[in-house]
DNA sequence: GAATAAATTTAGCCTAGCCTAAAATCGTTT
DNA sequence: AAACGATTTTAGGCTAGGCTAAATTTATTC
C-alpha cells in the first residue's frame, strides 16, 4: 500500500509506534527503542538516522523521534498484517495463542498486499486479534480502546478483559491453561496487599483465580457494567 | 529438520538441486546457476565456494558443484516447505495457481517445522502441488515421476498430462483459461511439423486445444493408456 | 557553577550477498 | 602446439544492519 521498505525498517517503525502508544506525550527514546528491539543503543542511534532520511520519523539529536505520517502508515501496514495472521494461524491451522506471535513476526514481512486481503476476507474482516490487540482496517484506521491494568482495580469493581500483550508466551500459556481469555466479563473479588495477587472472578465460573503482580500489571481492562 | 541456513543459501541449494534433475549425469556449472538466479556469474562462483564450505555442495573448481546428502535435504526442505505452500495458498485461500509460485517463493524460507506441519495436516498429506509438482514427504523423500515433454508426442498418442512447470505465470493463465490442468488424460489428433503447434483433446471434452511450441515443451505427460 | 552519571552519538569494524572489471583456466579449432 | 572464445575465478567495492569502544551531550547533584 505505502512502502518498500526493509524488514528492519519495518519493525523499527512498529517499535516506535508502540512505544509512543505507552508513555504518550513525548518522543521515542534512542534506549528504549534499542532495548524493545534488543540491539545496541548505538545501532538504534544509527538506523534512527537512516529512518529520519527516509521520512519514517522526525528525530531531534539527543530528544528522541516521532513517527511522521508515512511512518505511522508503515507501523499500522506491518501491524495490521501481524494481527491478521494470528489470528489467522489461531484460527484456521489451530497455532496455539501463545506461539503466534513469533511466527507472525516474520511471516508479516513477507505478506503480500493479495494475501493480506483474502485472508482478512476470509476471516470475515476481524477487528481483534487473538490477545485483543485491535487490527488496523485495510486503510489504516486504528482505534486503541482505553483501558486500564488490572492491578489498579479494587475488591468490588467489574468489567471485561480485553487485552493482553502477545509477546510473553508463558502468561498466555497460564492465562489459556485456566480459559481466561479476552472478553471475558470479570469482578473481583479479593486483593492481597504489598504488590500481592489480585482475585478475578471470570464468566460465570464458581471460582476466583489468583493473578501476581506482573501478570495484573500486563492484563487490559474496560471497567464499569 | 536439518539446518541453520540464509535464505539464499536455500536458494541456491534449490536451484542447484533442479538443475541436477534436469541435465542428468553430472555436475552443475557456476553459469547456469547464475542464471537461474539471476545474478553474476562471480557472485554465482563467491557463492558457490561459501556454499562448499558449508558442506552443501562438493566444488570441483573450473568443473561445477554436486549437492552432498546434507545439501539435497536442504533443497527438499525448501522444496517441501515451497509446494505445501503453493497448494495451500490455492485450496484454501484461492490464489490463482498462476501466482502462487511467486508467493511461495519468500514464505518458504520462513515457514517454521510446526506450521509445515499443520498445514500438511489441514490438507491431508497431499503428494502433488497445483502444478503437479510433486512434494517431498516429512522425511524428506521425493519421487520424481518420468514424464516425456509433451512437444515429443505424435498423432495418436495418449496419456495423462502430469506437471507444468510453476514460473511461467502467463502460460499457466493460458492453460487455466481453458481448463487445462494436471491430472487431465489427453489425446493427440492433429501435430503441424516444423515446430508447429500440437493439437491434444483434455478429459471428455470435444473441441481440441492448439498447443505451441514452448508451451508443449512445457507439459511433461505420462505416455500410454 | 562545577562535577558526575546517564543517555546518545560517532568512529571503526564485521558479515552476508551482491556488483563490475580483470585475470586465469578450459576446450576447441586451426 | 598455439591461439581463440567461453567459462570461471579473483580482486576490489558497495549496501544493509549489526557490534564495541570512545567521545559527546544532557541531566542531576552538590
Ligand atoms: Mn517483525
Ligand atoms: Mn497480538
Ligand atoms: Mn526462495
Ligand atoms: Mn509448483
Amino acid at each position: 500500500m505505502t512502502l518498500e521498505v526493509s524488514s528492519a525498517v519495518q519493525d523499527y517503525a512498529k517499535a516506535i509506534y508502540s512505544l509512543e502508544q505507552r508513555c504518550d506525550g513525548g518522543a521515542v527514546s534512542t534506549n528504549a527503542l534499542a532495548e524493545r528491539l534488543g540491539v545496541s543503543a548505538a545501532s538504534a542511534s544509527s538506523m534512527v538516522k537512516k529512518l529520519d532520511g527516509l521520512g519514517i520519523v522526525e528525530h531531534v539529536p539527543y530528544r528522541g523521534v516521532v513517527l511522521t505520517g508515512r511512518g505511522m502508515n508503515v507501523a499500522l501496514e506491518v501491524l495490521r498484517h501481524h494481527r491478521l495472521l494470528e489470528r489467522f494461524l489461531a484460527e484456521e491451522l489451530g497455532v496455539p495463542w501463545d506461539r503466534v506471535h513469533d511466527e507472525a513476526e516474520v511471516l508479516e514481512h513477507v505478506l503480500s498486499e493479495e494475501l493480506e486481503e483474502l485472508i482478512a476476507a476470509k476471516l470475515g474482516h476481524p477487528t481483534i486479534d487473538p490477545h485483543g490487540d485491535p487490527i488496523p482496517t485495510a486503510d489504516l484506521k486504528i482505534v486503541e480502546p482505553a483501558t486500564v491494568a488490572m492491578d489498579g482495580l479494587e475488591v468490588g469493581d467489574s468489567g471485561r478483559f480485553v487485552r493482553v500483550s502477545d509477546s510473553d508466551p508463558e502468561m498466555l500459556r497460564y492465562l489459556g491453561a485456566r480459559g481466561i481469555a479476552p472478553g471475558e466479563p470479570f469482578e473481583i473479588v479479593d486483593k492481597q496487599p504489598f504488590g500481592g495477587p489480585i482475585f478475578a472472578r471470570f464468566g460465570d465460573a464458581g471460582e476466583a483465580h489468583p493473578l501476581g503482580g506482573r501478570l495484573a500489571a500486563a492484563m487490559r481492562v474496560e471497567v464499569g457494567a
